[in-house]
DNA sequence: GCTCGATATTTTTTT
DNA sequence: AATATCGAGC
C-alpha cells in the first residue's frame, strides 16, 4: 500500500459518515498526510477551526495548495459533508482548477461541493428563487456590451445629449452604484444636481427595461442575490443551513456587493443582529429562525498587494478591515515563497514597500539567490522586441528554457503587436492571451443574439442587434416606427414587431421585410420547439438567416476568420450538448438546452486560452497584459515597456491612489517569475501614431541596483552620446542631434532632450556594481565595493580603496571600471 | 437605406 | 495605428 494512504481511523476517533458515501469506503488519505511538506503557517491555515480565518497569502506562497488541502481536511478530518462547502473564486478557470485538485485529494465526492465564481453561484441561487423576485428562471444575462447598448437606447429615449451625458459613463456609473448596492430608488433620493438627476432617471429606466426583457446584467446578479437574502429570511435560512463552510479566494478583489454577499451567506458578522422589539422578541419569526443558525465558518484568502482591480470597484478595505468586520477573526500570514529566487523576491519587496498603508510583508525563500535581473534599454519598441526574441533564442539554444517557459508581459494590449511582428519574423512560436476575446467578436455576438432571442423572445437588446443582420432592409426608420408603435400601444418592442401592420407610416417595403423577418424567427422557433439542441439550433440559424452564406461569399479576408470562429462556436455548442448533464447536488436546477448553453457562454470568458503545459511539446511563448498574468507563473518573464507613461500608465501618474495600484501591478508582474526576470524599456516609442520619448519607469528606480545586471543602458541606447561600441543601434552620429531618419535599416534615435541622462557626454556606460565587486578607479586605484544605493541610472557606491580611503562615488561620473 | 469618408478616441477588465 | 462613430451623399 502506498504510504500516505490508509483505510481506518484512530480508534479513538469516530469514523465520519462522509467516508462511507456511495457504499464501500474508498481509499482515503490519512487527513494528517495533507499537512506533509507544509510550513507551520500553512498547516495552521489548513487545520484552523472555530473562527473566521483570514489568510494573507503573499505571491507564490502556496495559497491554492492551502485552500485545496483545507477543503480536503474539512472533509477528511472534520466530518464536513461536501454539500456544506461553498468555495468562491473569481474565474471559472480557477474554480475548475480548485475542484480538480480537491478531487485529486478526496475523490469523486468533491463533485457535491459548490466551487464556482461569485457570478455562477449567484445565478444558481437566482434561478432557484426567481419566482419570488418577479422574473422567470430562464432570465437572460447581459454582459458589458449588452449593458452598454441598453443604456444607449435608454439615453436616446430620454433625449439626453450624448455630449453632455455620455451613455458610456452612465453605464459605468450604474455599474459602480450596483457594486455599492445602491438601487435606482435609493439613488433617485440622493441625486442632487442636474447630472445626477439625469443619471437617476436613466438608471430607473434602464432597470425597467431589464425587467421587461427578463434580464439581469452582471452587477445585478450580485446585487439581486444580496437583496434576496436580506428581504427573504427563509431564503437566507436555506442557504445558511446549507453552506457551513465558505471559502473565498482573491478576497482583495471583492467589491462591496460581493463583500455583503459573503456576509449574508455566512451570518454572524458584526452588526448583523436581527431586529428585535424592546422586549427582546424578534420582529419577524423567520428572522428568529435565522438567528438560531450559528454562523458558517468563513475562510478568506488574499493579498492586498495584489489588488489590481480597484478600477472595477474592488476595494482593498475588505481585506484590510477583515478583523474589524469579523471581530474574533484569526489572521495567518504566508510569507514563505515557493516560486521565485531570492533576487526576484527582494526586487518585488523593494518595490511594493513604497506603497503606504499596507500590512508589512516580507517574501522570502529557502531556495537559491538566483541570477541577477537583466535590464535592457532599447532604442525603440522594435529594438526591445528584437532583444527579447534574441534572448529567448539564446536561452532555448542553451537548453535553459523552452518557449513554453517564457512569458512576455506588457501594460496594454496594444503593445503586443510589435512582439507578434518580430516573433513571426524570427519564427518563435507564441500565443497572445486576451485582446479581443472570442465571445466579444462581432460574428459570435451576432449569432448568439439569435439564440438569445429564441430563448427569451422578450429580450429586445439582442433582437435589435439582429433585426437587420444580415441586411434585410429593416433600417433605422423602420425600427423607429416599431418603437413608436410599442410606446403607443404600451407593448414591448418584440411584441410591436409582430404587429407591424399597425405601425403608422411604415413603407410597404419595410413592412414586408419585417414580416419576412418574423417568419424567419417563427421558423427558427419551430426548430427549437422540435427539441433540437443548441448545436442544431445554431446550425439552423447560420443556414436560415443567410449569415453564413454572406460570409462565405465575401471577399474580405477577415470574413474567413469569422467563418472559422463560427465553426468554433458550433463546436462549443456541440460539446455542451454532449456533456453528460452534471447532476446538481441535491436537485439544484441545472440548466440544459439553449438556456443552459447561453448561460455557459455568458459566464465563461475565455481565459481558456492560456497555453497549458503540454508534457511533450516545447510549448509556446505567452504574451499577455500584466492584469491577465495574475495568478500565473513562468520560469522566464520579460516585463516590457518599463517607461513612465506606459507603465505606470500616463493616466495613473498624477494620482497617488492610482499610482499605488500600478505599483501593485508591477509587484504582480515581478512575482510571476520563477528563475529569470528581464526588465526592458524603449527610449523612443510610437504610441497612437506619434513617437514619444519616455523616461525610465519609476518602478525601475525602486529596485536595488545590486540586484540588476544592466545588459544595455540608456547611454548605449543613445548613439550620439556613447563612446564605447556597445550594442548595435543606429551607429554613431557624432555629437549631432540626429533627426528621425534611417540608419542601418532601423530608425535611429535623436540624441537630445530625454530623461535625466541627457547631457552625459562622452563617458563610459554607467557601470553596475554589486557589493563585493572589485573595481579600479583612474585616480584611487584598486578598490572593493562596500555598498550601493540609489536608482539604477543614478546609483552611488561606497568603495573602499584601501590606503586611499573609502569614497562615496556617483557611478554616472566616476571613472571606475569593474574588474 | 446604404456606403463611404471624415472625425474622434483610445488602460487595465476575472464575470 | 487601428478602430468606432457620425454625417453627407448616392
Amino acid at each position: 500500500m502506498p504510504s500516505g494512504l490508509f483505510q481506518s481511523f484512530d480508534p479513538a476517533e469516530p469514523v465520519p459518515a462522509s467516508y462511507y458515501r456511495n457504499g464501500a469506503p474508498h481509499l482515503v488519505r490519512d487527513p494528517e498526510t495533507l499537512l506533509d511538506g507544509m510550513n507551520p503557517q500553512q498547516r495552521e491555515a489548513v487545520v484552523h477551526a472555530g473562527s473566521p480565518l483570514l489568510i494573507v497569502a503573499g505571491a507564490g506562497s502556496g495559497k491554492t495548495r492551502v485552500l485545496t488541502h483545507r477543503i480536503a481536511y474539512l472533509l477528511g478530518a472534520r466530518g464536513v459533508q461536501p454539500g456544506e462547502i461553498l468555495a468562491i473564486t473569481f474565474t471559472n478557470k480557477a474554480a475548475g482548477e480548485m475542484r480538480e485538485r480537491v478531487e485529486a485529494l478526496v475523490g469523486p465526492r468533491a463533485k457535491a461541493m459548490w466551487v464556482s465564481t461569485f457570478h455562477s453561484a449567484c445565478v444558481r441561487i437566482l434561478r432557484r428563487e426567481s419566482k419570488r423576485l418577479g422574473f422567470t428562471s430562464s432570465f437572460s444575462i447581459y454582459d458589458a456590451a449588452d449593458s452598454q447598448r441598453l443604456m444607449a437606447l435608454v439615453c436616446r429615449d430620454l433625449d439626453l445629449d450624448p455630449k453632455q451625458f455620455p451613455p458610456k459613463s452612465f453605464t459605468a456609473k450604474v455599474s459602480n452604484l450596483k457594486n455599492e448596492l445602491i438601487d435606482e430608488e435609493t439613488y433617485a433620493g440622493q441625486a442632487d444636481n442636474a447630472m445626477e438627476r439625469k443619471l437617476a432617471e436613466a438608471y430607473a429606466l434602464y432597470q425597467r427595461r431589464l425587467r421587461e426583457a427578463n434580464a439581469l446584467d452582471f452587477d445585478d446578479i450580485i446585487m439581486t442575490t444580496v437583496n434576496l437574502l436580506q428581504a427573504f429570511p427563509d431564503a437566507a435560512e436555506h442557504y445558511r443551513r446549507r453552506f457551513r463552510h465558505i471559502l473565498v479566494d482573491e478576497y482583495q478583489d471583492t467589491n462591496h456587493a460581493q463583500y455583503m454577499l459573503v456576509r449574508e451567506l455566512t451570518g454572524g458578522a458584526s452588526g448583523q443582529a436581527p431586529k428585535k422589539t424592546v422586549d427582546g422578541e424578534f420582529v419577524n419569526p423567520a428572522e428568529a429562525a435565522l438567528a438560531e443558525i450559528p454562523p458558517a465558518e468563513l475562510c478568506v484568502v488574499g493579498d492586498a498587494d495584489q489588488s489590481i482591480y480597484a478600477f472595477r470597484g474592488a476595494t482593498i478595505r475588505n481585506i484590510l478591515d477583515f478583523e474589524e468586520d469579523y471581530p474574533n477573526a484569526t489572521t495567518i500570514l504566508l510569507e514563505q515563497n515557493y516560486r521565485s529566487t531570492q533576487t526576484i523576491l527582494s526586487a518585488a519587496n523593494a518595490v511594493i514597500e513604497r506603497n503606504s498603508n499596507r500590512r508589512k510583508k516580507n517574501l522570502w525563500t529557502a531556495g537559491a539567490e538566483g541570477t541577477r535581473i537583466t535590464s535592457y534599454v532599447a532604442d525603440d519598441e522594435h529594438g526591445e522586441a528584437q532583444f527579447i526574441a534574441d534572448e529567448i533564442d539564446r536561452l532555448t539554444d542553451a537548453g535553459d528554457a523552452k518557449p513554453g517557459d517564457v512569458a512576455v508581459f506588457y501594460r496594454t494590449n496594444a503593445q503586443s503587436r510589435v512582439f507578434e511582428e518580430v516573433f513571426i519574423r524570427v519564427g518563435l512560436p507564441y500565443k497572445v492571451v486576451g485582446g479581443v476575446r472570442f465571445y466579444e467578436r462581432r460574428e459570435v455576438r451576432d449569432v448568439l443574439a439569435y439564440l438569445r432571442v429564441l430563448a427569451n423572445p422578450e429580450d429586445s437588446v439582442p433582437l435589435r442587434r439582429i433585426i437587420n443582420v444580415p441586411k434585410r432592409g429593416i433600417g433605422e426608420r423602420a425600427e423607429a416606427m416599431i418603437e413608436a408603435l410599442a410606446s403607443r400601444e404600451r407593448i414591448s418592442f418584440p411584441q410591436a414587431l409582430l404587429r407591424v401592420d399597425e405601425a403608422y407610416g411604415m413603407a410597404a417595403r419595410s413592412a414586408n421585410a419585417v414580416k419576412k423577418f418574423n417568419d424567419l424567427m417563427a421558423k427558427l422557433r419551430g426548430v427549437v420547439e422540435s427539441g433540437a439542441g443548441p448545436a442544431a439550433v445554431l446550425e439552423a440559424v447560420l443556414e436560415e438567416t443567410g449569415y453564413l452564406a454572406e460570409l462565405q461569399a465575401s471577399t474580405d479576408p477577415q470574413d474567413e476568420t469569422r467563418v472559422e470562429n463560427l465553426q468554433e462556436l458550433a463546436a462549443v455548442a456541440l460539446e455542451f450538448e454532449q456533456e453528460e448533464p452534471v447532476e446538481g447536488p441535491d436537485g439544484e436546477p441545472v440548466q440544459t438546452g439553449l438556456p443552459g448553453f447561453l448561460e455557459r457562454v455568458a459566464l465563461v470568458a475565455d481565459s481558456d486560452q492560456i497555453p497549458d503545459e503540454d508534457g511533450e511539446g516545447r510549448g509556446v511563448i505567452t504574451l499577455m497584459t500584466l492584469h491577465t498574468a495574475k495568478g500565473l507563473e513562468f520560469p522566464v518573464v520579460f516585463l516590457t515597456g518599463m517607461e513612465d507613461g506606459v507603465f505606470p500608465h500616463m493616466r495613473a501618474m498624477n494620482n497617488t491612489k492610482e499610482l499605488e495600484e500600478e505599483r501593485r501591478l508591477a509587484y504582480v508582474g515581478l512575482t510571476r517569475a520563477r528563475e529569470r526576470l528581464y526588465l526592458s524599456r524603449a527610449v523612443l516609442r510610437s504610441a497612437w501614431g506619434q513617437p514619444s520619448y519616455n523616461p525610465a519607469s519609476r518602478f525601475l528606480e525602486e529596485i536595488p541596483p545590486t540586484l540588476v545586471d544592466e545588459k544595455r543602458t540608456a547611454a548605449a541606447a543613445v548613439p550620439s552620446l556613447k563612446s564605447g561600441g556597445v550594442g548595435g543601434s543606429g551607429g554613431g552620429f557624432g555629437g549631432r542631434s540626429a533627426g528621425t531618419g534611417t540608419a542601418g535599416g532601423r530608425r535611429s534615435t535623436p540624441a537630445a532632450g530625454w530623461g535625466k541622462n541627457a547631457g552625459r557626454m562622452k563617458d563610459r556606460p554607467t557601470v553596475t556594481l554589486a557589493v563585493g565587486d572589485r573595481v579600479t578607479h583612474d585616480r584611487f586605484g584598486l578598490g572593493t565595493v562596500m555598498a550601493v544605493s540609489g536608482p539604477a541610472d543614478d546609483a552611488k557606491a561606497t568603495i573602499d580603496f584601501g590606503a586611499e580611503g573609502t569614497k562615496q562615488l556617483l557611478l554616472r561620473y566616476a571613472p571606475v571600471e569593474k574588474l
